[in-house]
RNA sequence: GGCCCCGUAGCUCAGUGGAUAGAGCAACAGCCUUCUAAGCUGUGGGUCACACGUUCGAAUCGUGUCGGGGUCACCA
């Protein structure tokens, strides 16, 4: 049980004795106490004192002399404020938690319980390579699953691939037309990059036979349609949903030098699935939906044959499920995919990690399996995240200013390789060595500052400000873990044979402040993971860990490990040392971030 | 226009009912013969967009106004 717990049940129990009233949790806060006061948690009494009938002062006289009393191992002492009831915990009980768990990589961490949930994250379209927004998803999606995992959640995770469409068709008329039989492999190109250079040839085309077309005096819009490469295009996508032979092999080949990159960039992010869907396949289950839904009457059909649902009555809109040539639309597949999850998976929750510009599709979703009366309508979520942005304003791909993943990724390495040499702290690093330190902090700076921010929020990427490794980042954290076994390796060699007896006794000399803030800080670790999980908020943990770092960094400049003042100083320091370097690995994995032993 | 989200220091963000609103970056001033200075300490910087309301107490809740964004496609 968490000291915020405890405190809390003691509180409510405290108060029946005093007072024979009842009262729960949310009736009154417990809240850590400002640094300017005395004390670790503060009871705000004021929500107190109307039921009690009682002034801020003798409520917290009172309640404060019965938790002392009651609670003498756990309180050392109290002050009231106005009408803030300041507690603090003694040093022996803080010691004690330390001594019990500061070597448990588990500390934190809840037991498997019998939720199910999956993750659907990343979902790339196939014609093009990943960018900056799929890097925000892809982080976001990976940090979520671990959270909940560290929750006890059975997590799967997975992908919907959108591998069909009139978008695919146009890479695949552009490579047919003008790459005269280039692939990824002749022309050492990455397949997703490969694609997608076809994908821009293909735009550049059409909008050069668009503009002669006009200029032979025809309106735009008739131009727009008529132009020939737009035409075989069009042709192309009815040839593969009859599943014409040469365009099935073609799709086939260049999807497949598609998936090849992307899983390199995978790898390389260090993410994976359980589950991949494909949209050429889901589509179909989702058009057999809307079979049953016209059958029992849930959808409509109007005379072009188009298939509707009326969603006014929810404050939507009418939503088209099916065109009027029976071919299906975006939210068609999503119907079908969603009921084979949550019958395959048996899930308790089936997350979405989407951007934000889709909250409505997802409630239009979500509606429409209520109105079909799916049992699960309400176990969608919808994790939406803002778009995110350069300092010059949004990412277009049409206007070539999207930031391309793989590049970015390369230039974050570059960087770490040469904030590295700069500070020269790493000449007896093997190549390999090197390599994978370069690896962990330019993909540590990236992930992390994608991460740190509510997912919620629209976010800038600024170019400057992310490959800084000072400060609220990922480096200063994974710098302040190097730290920290850079003493324990210090440590352990100066003892040589001498075994130091690190469980020993009772705790005798007075915690000092910094140590005792950074136990009470170690130990609300739990309560972020769970309110983490429950907000499915990320941030919520970079901001933690950022804040544990700091604070480990003060006690650092402050207070020496190795030459503590006394043995047994030295061993509370050791085990704050080891705990801290414990949590900030755990809550580094959390977020997909992992952290070197030296740098 | 309807609906949804956002507005906090020069910039990027925390804080969502409690005490004198906090970090990082940027600026300035200090700290390496002592466990890694990718660090630490300090200074300056705020009408929490605005107004009214609810409350013992509001950046936080409600209503309205202004500003920014998203969405309302036989696109995905």
């Amino acid at each position: 049980m968490s000291f915020t717990t405890l405190i809390q049940s003691a509180t409510i129990e405290s108060l029946k004795e005093l007072y024979g009233k009842e009262f729960t949790e949310k009736e009154f806060q417990v809240n850590e106490t400002k640094p300017e006061f005395t004390g670790d948690y503060t009871i705000v009494l004021f929500s107190l004192l109307k039921p009690l009938k009682e002034s801020p002062e003798n409520l917290g006289k009172k309640l404060g002399d019965l938790l002392l009393n009651k609670h003498s191992d756990f309180f050392s002492e109290y002050n009231i404020i106005k009408g803030f009831l300041n507690l603090s915990i003694s040093d022996d009980i803080l010691a004690n938690l330390l001594r019990e768990n500061y070597n448990d990589a588990c500390f934190g961490k809840k037991p498997l319980n019998q939720t199910r949930v999956m993750v659907e994250y990343s979902s790339p379209n196939t014609n093009k390579p990943l960018h900056l927004g799929h890097l925000r998803n892809i982080f976001i999606g990976w940090s979520i699953s671990e959270i909940l995992k560290a929750n006890g959640n059975e997590v799967y995770k997975s992908s919907i691939v959108n591998d069909r469409g009139i978008h695919i068709c146009k890479s695949m008329i552009a490579w047919q037309e003008f790459a005269n039989g280039a692939t990824p492999e002749s022309t050492h190109t990455k397949g997703d990059h490969f694609v997608g250079d076809y994908y821009v040839k293909f735009n550049d085309e059409y909008k050069k036979e668009i503009k002669e077309l006009v200029g032979d005096g025809k309106p735009e819009k008739e131009a727009e349609k008529e132009a020939p490469v737009m035409k075989k295009t069009q042709q192309m996508l009815l040839d593969w949903e009859n599943g014409k032979p040469e365009v099935m092999e073609l799709w086939k080949k260049m999807n497949g030098w598609v998936y090849k990159g992307f899983d390199e960039t995978y790898k390389r992010l260090g993410t994976d699935f359980d589950q991949t869907f494909y949209e050429s396949q889901t589509y179909i289950l989702g058009k057999e939906f809307v079979k049953k839904g016209l059958e029992d009457g849930s959808f409509y059909k109007k005379e072009d044959g188009s298939v509707w649902i009326d969603l006014t009555a929810a404050g939507l809109d009418e939503k088209l499920l099916l065109r009027g040539d029976g071919t299906s639309v975006y939210i068609t597949q999503d119907i079908g995919l969603v009921k084979q999850k949550f019958e395959e998976y048996h899930l308790d929750e089936s997350i979405y990690v989407i951007g934000d510009e889709q909250i409505y599709h997802m409630n239009v979703l979500k509606e429409i399996c209520r109105k079909l009366g799916m049992p699960f309508a309400d176990k969608i979520y919808h994790l939406s995240y803002g778009m995110v942005e350069l300092t010059t304003g949004k990412m277009k791909s049409r206007e070539g200013t999207v930031v391309d993943a793989d590049d970015l990724i390369d230039e974050m390495v570059d960087t770490s390789k040469k904030h590295t040499e700069e500070l020269g702290k790493v000449k007896d690093f093997t190549e390999k060595e090197l390599k994978e330190l370069y690896e962990t902090l330019g993909l540590g700076a990236m992930k992390f500052y994608l991460l740190r921010v509510d997912p919620k929020k629209r976010m800038i990427f600024n170019p400057e400000e992310s490959i800084d490794f000072h400060g609220f980042t990922g480096p200063f954290i994974q710098y302040t873990y190097a730290r920290i076994k850079s003493i324990l390796r210090k440590v352990e060699e100066a003892m040589n044979n001498e075994q130091l007896t690190i469980n020993n006794g009772k705790q005798s000399e007075m915690l000092l402040p910094l140590e005792r803030q950074l136990i009470i800080s170690l130990e609300k670790y739990s309560n972020v993971i769970t309110q983490a999980a429950e907000e499915h908020n990320p941030s919520v943990v970079a901001n933690y860990v950022f804040h544990l770092a700091k604070m480990f960094n003060s006690f650092y400049t402050e207070h020496s490990v190795a030459n503590a003042e006394s043995e047994e100083k030295k061993i509370i320091r050791l085990q704050i040392s080891i705990m801290t370097a414990t949590i900030i690995k755990s809550a580094m994995q959390l977020l997909g971030i992992a952290v070197p032993e030296r740098m």
